[in-house]
DNA sequence: TTGTACGCGTTATCAG
DNA sequence: CTGATAACGCGTACAA
């Protein structure tokens, strides 16, 4: 009843004593229009309180000025650092940010598909695993939907993504471990459908090989990258016998989860356990003694990405030059968790 | 180049030989279409891989479905479980989730509402501070943008709203202690400008004063919901002579910097300092020893307050029952992390 | 420098 | 039950 109607384009032309299109000039700082007009409308916009509508403007450009964040549940910290990243760069843009996170890529591609579709969205930022789903990309592609990946782990040269060099950082983790003087190193996997797990996976095998040591079956344990998960492979691992004196897990959550598994049996990190996370998430810091662990940049990860998404989405169609794959660094950060193995 | 144009609805009015309008019946699922014609109708949009333009619909309809969330740098696992509830009452319907994070919404009342204006949105949900906020919910109502707010404490019956009780939760939690034997009691309250921090530090009060406890102002100190506030504010505490044998922080990121603050001074958890918590985040269950915490409902409480603004966005404008102020559950979850003070 | 005519894709109105 | 026509608010192409 009392809503009273939003003012149009043509309200303002009429109060400033222009024409539509001239409005239009101003609103979308286009040249040749005098100060004098320019001020005029201003005014009259200001008091209107008028806003362009948005589905007007989406209309005739053919632009809806969403971006999407698709995601699959993964643990909340990355969610909330992959959002904040991908926010901060679109802060004083037009763009606002669609938050979609899917069930499950692989098993519903059409679904996702369609939903993209119909959420009439400008871009699409792929966060793990979707970042790695190749019928995803093909069918974005198609459809004209430009993407951006983040932490890809294959089909490179695509176009656009950000990651950062799992295999490197996980080596270094576990060399650490090795130069502590650490022989039995237990892992616990991150979630298989996540090809991150594989590429650390790849990094640790590779330390313990250039050390000479053997890694058993035995000591590798699955889980899915959540603290539950965590809990049940590390219980496993430190019921070996002889058990590991080191876990390596893949992200902080679970490795929070073997030091409470340490503690359920008694043990000490890290005089009687070292335990090295991944990712420096908020986890790592609460916990105690705080995690040794890989920081990796999620946040500047999505702010580059989204960065390079905007490019795109700001270059005419087919201009420009192709955007590559953009790795960023990691670091090892050595806390409190680690330390040498008591002597045998 | 290749980018070949979406099908409209005229595209598919061709197909099925039909006019356009009758597509659009179809896609509304409006009565009064033969099944026949609804079935060439349905056929032909699957061909043509027809998606309704969300822009033109919008125009038309003067709806963006496009439903804003409003909160400011809470705590990580508030703003996902705050999302994961939002989101799931948005599941299977047609309005998506725009995330907006804001730095302060009492320092830029009109940027903020200017923000609210051009990103179109249908409706907004209001995370605390700013679903205590009068000015912007004036300025919400006077441009016509129905919200509902979640865990307001102020200027209640003024829509729809979701809420725990923070002043019987603080109550319960502290007489948990009060039970335990503790008589020396500190609080580490929230961020000053959350009014559920002096809501619950009321409660506190209110238990305090029922057991004939007097609470001195050095027992009292604030934080901002966040770990390192936190850690400060334990720190103080604990070099208090004689310090608190109990400490209730007002959420669970300020009593897990509590532990590590008692750990830094070589105190053990319970034995020496028992600690409450507030939330039931995943924070609570990570660190050691777990939490005894109050349950928030979060995620249960975004659910519900998505649901109400459905119903209003649904409804016709000025029908409908009034919705109110729903209140919801809250629990004390005592594990690990209380104790009976040790004898002095 | 400014204005006019038209179209973007969809739905509402009202006629058939 | 179905269809023609006119909006919705804005930008593009072109003219003045």
């Amino acid at each position: 009843m009392r809503k009273t109607k939003r003012a149009t384009i043509v309200d303002v032309a009429r109060m400033a004593e222009v024409s539509a299109k001239t409005v239009s000039r101003v609103v979308n700082n286009e040249p040749h229009v005098t100060e004098a007009v320019k001020t005029r409308v201003h005014e009259a916009m200001r008091a209107l309180r008028y806003h362009p509508n948005v589905a007007a403007q989406g209309l005739v450009r053919s632009r809806s000025y969403l971006i999407g964040l698709v995601y699959e549940k993964p643990s909340p910290s990355y969610v909330v650092e992959l959002q904040k990243g991908a926010l901060e760069r679109l802060h004083g843009e037009r763009f606002r940010l669609v938050v979609l996170p899917v069930e499950s890529v692989t098993e519903r591609e059409d679904e996702i598909i369609a939903l993209l579709r119909s959420a009439a969205l400008d871009a699409v930022l792929l966060a793990p695993p979707a970042s790695d789903h190749a019928g995803l990309m093909a069918e974005l592609r198609e459809v004209g939907m430009p993407f951006a990946r983040i932490s890809p782990t294959r089909l490179l040269g695509q176009g656009p993504s950000v990651a950062m060099d799992d295999v490197a950082a996980a080596q270094e983790a576990a060399e650490h471990l090795i130069a502590l003087g650490h022989r039995r190193i237990g892992v616990i996997k991150g979630d298989p459908s996540h090809a991150a797990a594989d590429a650390r996976l790849v990094g640790t095998m590779q330390a313990l090989a250039k050390a000479g040591i053997p890694l058993r079956t035995e000591m590798i344990e699955s889980g899915l990258f959540t603290f539950d998960s965590g809990l049940i492979a590390a219980r496993r691992l430190l019921a070996l016998d002889p058990p590991p004196t080191a876990i390596l897990a893949q992200n902080d959550d679970m490795a929070a989860a073997t030091m409470a598994a340490a503690r359920e049996r008694g043990l000490h990190v890290p005089e009687d356990l070292s335990v090295v996370g991944f990712d420096d998430s908020d986890i790592s810091r609460v916990v105690w003694p705080p995690l040794t662990t890989i920081r990796q940049p999620v946040e500047e990860m999505a702010y580059k990405a989204m960065d390079m998404l905007l490019h795109v989405l700001k270059s005419e169609p087919g201009q420009g030059p192709e955007l590559g794959d953009v790795q960023l660094a990691h670091e090892l950060l050595i806390r409190r968790s680690t330390a040498p193995p008591k002597a045998d």
